[in-house]
DNA sequence: GCTTCGATATATCGATATGATATATATCGC
DNA sequence: GCGATATATATCATATCGATATATCGAAGC
């Protein structure tokens, strides 16, 4: 699956333009397992386009006057779905700050203590302001699916690296310690 | 942080070849969170090869002639090292199956509770099969924090996914006969 | 009314990474 | 000895990232 099949994807819930698809994946419902660059997403559109599974929306004449809706249209609609009907790819995941902690006896310890609590901030700031201005009730099944997904993800490993921390943090300064001492 | 740095901290700990960094991405300690192909690992090495930061270890005469087995130089370890005293990145995940099941109301019925049971299925048996020769008790605590990490993020979405199941499943099944009663 | 600043918006480009493919040798069961 | 699988290196077209350049809009402050 490529930015071009995400990107019909998130003109299916409602035209936008090339902007605020990004913000899709920055902030939107999109944000916690998609992501792609202004430099993936604006050569896509274009070739959407020149396919002619997008097509520009008249301009309201409110808006600026470069700004371009795209919008969905029919061959793009059935594009979409056949691209569904695809068996998906396996995830992929890249995380720095897990590289951080699996090499953490290189580090200086207050430095990876400094990246645990960084990293645990950030599963309880995923938890606590959950992008979510619709009610799940509202969804449908598999928006509500892969939203609780989302919260069960981020809860179960803020909690798992709560119950961790204090061990983890005295075991890195442990190891501090006995490096002074052997200098 | 690039495919050069992780090829350091892999061989951090222990000499490699090409192909057997790949299958630590693969199968090893960094599958979960890292990956990388054949087409970023031999150009990372031949960089970190022509900048010190790795040597070509002696052959051992068993082994075929054309195989290459590398080894971390002084200079890579404090390059590594240098790069872990860096902020890491955000993590960045991607999922064809969270979008797969996000647009479920867009495909069919069966395909949709298919990618579903895929999907349980292989959290499951990450649980299952769980990569670790090692016991956790002996890694250094970072590692033993990724692993428990690893672990409990199979084991959350996976029970998350168990009880969620049947109620998916049946609202699948009630749109897919509601769109044939409606034809 | 003017200015400044942050948000909105499009676009490009070098560097990096992917995924598929080609090629060849080693090993192991049979 | 034979075929299948694992080991191993390497390349390349395509896709993507991340940084940057450019410009407009709207709101806040004065």
């Amino acid at each position: 699956m490529d930015v071009k099949t995400i990107c019909l994807g998130v003109l299916s819930l409602g035209d936008a333009t090339g902007y605020e698809i990004r913000k899709t994946f920055e902030d939107g419902p999109f944000s916690h397992f998609f992501d792609a660059s202004y430099g993936s997403i604006y050569p896509a559109l274009g070739k959407l386009l020149a396919d002619g599974l997008v097509t520009l929306s008249d301009a309201e004449p409110s808006g600026r006057s470069d700004k371009k809706v795209y919008s969905l249209t029919d061959a793009g609609h059935a594009a979409l779905r056949a691209a569904l009907a695809e068996q998906p790819g396996r995830d992929r995941v890249r995380s720095e700050y897990l590289v951080h902690l699996f090499f953490a006896h290189l580090m200086d310890p207050r430095d990876a203590c400094r990246v645990f609590d960084d990293y645990l901030a950030h599963f309880e700031r995923m938890v606590a302001d959950c992008p979510c201005d619709e009610d799940p009730a509202d969804m449908p099944p598999g928006q509500r699916i892969v939203h609780g997904f989302g919260t069960r993800f981020y809860e179960s490993l803020a909690a798992f690296m709560r119950e961790q921390r204090d061990a983890f943090i005295q075991e890195m300064n442990q190891a501090g310690q006995d490096t002074e001492a052997a200098e």
